[in-house]
DNA sequence: TACACTTCCATCTCATCCGG
DNA sequence: CCGGATGAGATGGAAGTGTA
């Protein structure tokens, strides 16, 4: 029967001579060790009866006297110590005194650290190697040197003593058992948390004098009431130090043991060679048989495929143009309670959070975008997406369009992509794209003098990239990416790929052009490009050109610009068809802003804390009232928090008082609004601007599909095409007639509304609206103008 | 003998960076 | 603007150890 037990060292050592080894020492290399060695013979110590530090001190007495009750037990007790100097320990191999710790490293530096003196290799090996059961003890920093993760083997039942951040960082595996030590268990246990893991594993092992015969290490094992029948180890009746392992594995001599040691200086800055002993080769091959992926536990309310209406896939502006939504994790808890401001599954995550698409009765966006770089941001997202496929995990059904691309913004800055086409030939297969993007190198002013050369790379990855997949018969469409820097070049390169056989081809770079720029390239394009060759437009889902793409030969675009509108700005986002609204900000005591004003010292938390509750109950109060304006007082209170936290602004008070007499939140079918109310309106979190952000896309989608089917002239909410230069806007003849058009349209709506209403103030109000600016300022004035800016400043792309 | 210091780990807070 | 990741620094904990 083998017990293991993985310890760390301590600090205090038995010995601490002058001349004890360093961290520089073990970092020159084994000559140099071995030389050092010499110096200290004296102080040649086993390993076990070196330390002197409260962990393990108490540990060594359990160990002990477990093993002085049972001398001749069949029960092998390999013990295991992590050194910060030496690398992995048997507790017999004879060491030097050192002073080398992982403790208060950097995370980087421990990771090489313990790279570098192969930790978690030999510590994994043993970790395979089957035991009845094994026992834990490492803090923080030792435990990160060990690289424990979820492709770490458990041959046995092993329990961790750890804290609670580590508890959670434990690989959920069914051998996997953790008891957490923290101060409460200090105190519970007498013993400061410089001792408590050596203390409790010590209690474990006189426990088990008694019981090693029926001691079974499971989830019910109460290992709380065994720590507390059992006496302190400071009160056993043994020799300390009287420890010599039973039946060890073969003695190594202390050359033996510093053999991890790095042999040379040069070796230090890479990952050392790795040995290939059969044991160390082991934990690799049962990884790949049983592998135990370490996915958080799903809610299956949130993880469900969507189900498209019927004719979905037939709707008449898809003929016209398809809008892509670019993915970036947006997405919401969908049982978030507001009143309260709690999340439902504790913090955010894939496992407990739904998409837009999820939330409406059909997805609000033709079809999703997603860049590789984005898909593999985080290890998690990474391994999830390339287990479930692209469909799966963004829960839409086979059939729901989804487009890959690379995300050439994440590597504007390399000299060359960091993909290669067969690469990301693979990668669109294995996760069952319908669409894949050729790989782009973007060509902006910042690159002006590498643009040929990124002209030319891009077009020869658009070759490779469609003669591969032709070779290959992949299933999934092609899509040859463009880029350029003025019409000709657009054009140019696009003639190639028609002649290269793409059907499908993608302009790029175009999110800081003027959509006149743009449409100019898409014509000068179309010249070349025949009419069963679609064209993409990456980033520009321009509102006020929509229908001009469309004429002009786009097939369709990608834009999260209304999405991010909700959030991003402080003035336009809340999107309705009577044009953007500003949203109310409440933001959280906790955020980050409220906190310095708190530190600085402007305002007390408690007034904040105040402030914030009255502004919430105001605010809700006023959504279930049928007031058609809100109170002064409320007003006061709104612009005195909104004051605080993000200072002085224009017009504060107007545009929040005229989002509360419009109340979007109650006129918007959507399905969002009509959950969550006044919510949507509210700036405050994620929970709230995200839902905003939905809502945007799901107006500009509808607005976009009575425009392309003709059922609206033109976009409502925005001048028409082409647009005028922004510092004309407001004077230029098209933008008048448009702003008297608009805001007649308001006020008759305002109008309609207020008939129903009893109160005479707000019919008043909106007879003013549409006259006209007079030389002297009102407020009424003031009013007309907010309107206007918010009716007429066209959204600008931020992707 | 009384008291302060040491030991080491976990945790908390605050700040900063990052990318959208 | 948001969330998260990461990092630095302070704090709490209790026994053991050193010191007056």
């Amino acid at each position: 029967m083998r017990i293991l037990i993985v310890t760390s060292c301590t600090g205090k050592k038995t010995f601490s001579p002058e001349n004890a080894l360093t961290t520089e020492d073990f970092d020159k290399g084994q000559a140099h060790v071995t030389r050092q060695e010499k110096a200290l013979k004296e102080y040649i110590t086993p390993a076990y009866s070196m330390y002197t530090g409260q962990q393990h001190l108490r540990l060594m007495r359990g160990l002990t006297y477990f093993q002085q009750q049972h001398p001749q037990s069949d029960v092998q007790l390999d013990l295991q110590i992590v050194s910060a100097g030496y690398g992995l320990l048997s507790a017999e191999q004879e060491i030097a005194p050192y002073e080398s710790t992982f403790q208060g490293l950097k995370r980087k530096e421990i990771l090489r650290r313990g790279q570098q003196l192969s930790i978690p290799e030999d510590l994994h090996t043993q970790l395979s190697t089957p035991y009845s059961f094994a026992i834990i003890l490492l803090g923080d920093d030792y435990l990160k040197s060990c690289q424990i993760d979820d492709e770490t083997i458990f041959a046995g039942p092993t329990l961790f003593f750890v804290g609670a951040a580590s508890a959670r960082k434990l690989p959920n595996h069914p051998n996997v058992h953790h008891f957490v030590t923290s101060n409460a268990e200090a105190k519970t246990y007498n013993c400061g948390l410089v001792g408590l893991k050596g203390e409790l594993a010590g209690r474990l092992f006189t426990h088990l004098v008694e019981h090693i015969k029926d001691f079974q290490l499971t989830q019910s094992t109460d290992l709380a009431a065994i720590f507390s029948a059992t006496p302190k180890t400071s009160e056993l009746d043994i020799e300390p130090f009287d420890f010599t392992p039973i039946t060890p594995p073969k003695k190594k001599s202390a050359k033996k043991a510093t053999k991890k040691v790095p042999t040379d200086k040069t070796s230090t800055k890479k990952t050392p060679k790795k040995k290939k002993s059969p044991k160390a080769s082991t934990p690799k091959k049962t990884s790949k048989e049983t592998p135990k992926k370490r996915i958080k536990r799903v809610n299956p309310e949130v993880d469900k495929i969507i189900e498209l209406p019927k004719g979905w896939m037939q709707k008449p502006h898809r003929d016209r143009l398809i809008y892509f939504i670019p993915d970036w994790d947006d997405q919401v808890d969908p049982d978030y309670d507001f009143e309260h401001d709690i999340h439902s599954g504790g913090t955010g995550d894939w496992s407990n959070q739904v998409y837009a698409h999820q939330m409406y009765p059909e997805p609000n966006y033709d079809g999703i975008l997603i860049s590789r770089v984005v898909a593999e941001k985080s290890k998690r997202k990474k391994e999830r997406i390339n287990q479930m496929g692209v469909h799966r995990y963004l829960r839409v059904p086979r059939e729901f369009p989804v487009m890959g691309d690379c995300g050439a913004f994440d590597y504007i800055k390399e000299e060359l992509p960091p993909f290669t086409t067969e690469e990301l030939l693979d990668y669109y297969t294995r996760l069952d794209f319908d669409y894949g993007v050729s790989i782009d190198h973007l060509i902006v002013a910042q690159t002006e003098e590498k643009k040929r050369f990124r002209y030319e790379l891009t077009i020869q990855n658009a070759a490779e990239f469609i003669s591969e997949h032709k070779k290959q018969k992949l299933p999934w469409t092609p899509i040859g990416a463009v880029q350029g820097w003025d019409p000709a070049s657009y054009r140019d390169a696009a003639k190639q790929y028609v002649d290269m056989g793409y059907d499908y081809i993608a302009l790029g770079g175009l999110v800081r052009t003027t959509t006149k720029g743009v449409l100019e390239i898409l014509s000068e394009v179309r010249t070349v490009v025949p009419d069963d060759v679609k064209v993409h437009l990456f980033g520009v889902a321009r509102p006020q050109a929509l229908t001009r793409f469309s004429d002009d030969g786009a097939n369709s675009v990608d834009s999260a610009s209304v999405l991010r509108k909700a959030w991003l700005g402080s003035n336009l986002n809340y999107l309705t068809q009577e044009g953007w609204f500003s949203a109310i900000r409440v933001p959280q005591v906790t955020s980050f802003r409220a906190k310095r004003l708190v530190k600085d010292g402007v305002i007390s938390l408690d007034k904040l804390q105040t402030l914030e509750r009255g502004c919430l109950r105001g605010l809700r109060d006023y959504a279930a009232s049928n007031d058609d304006t809100p109170s002064e007082a409320l007003l006061d209170l709104l612009v005195e928090y909104d004051t605080l936290i993000a200072g002085e602004r224009a017009k504060t008070r107007q545009k929040i008082e005229r989002t509360l007499i419009h109340r979007p939140w109650q006129s918007c079918p959507c399905a969002i609004c009509k959950d969550a109310g006044i919510e949507v309106a509210i700036f405050r979190g994620n929970n709230r601007n995200r839902r905003r952000g939905f809502h945007n896309t799901y107006v500009f989608h509808q607005i976009m599909q009575q425009v392309l089917n003709g059922e609206l002239e033109e976009i409502p909410f925005l001048p028409p095409p082409p647009p005028p230069k922004e510092d004309t806007a407001n004077t230029s003849e098209n933008t008048k007639k448009a702003e008297k058009k608009k805001t007649k349209k308001v006020s008759k709506r305002a109008t309609q509304k207020a008939t129903k209403s009893t109160s005479k103030k707000k019919t008043k109000k909106d007879k003013d609206l549409p006259s006209k600016p007079k030389k002297k300022k009102t407020k009424k004035d003031d009013a007309v103008e907010l309107v206007q800016m918010a009716l007429f400043t066209p959204p600008q792309d931020t992707d």
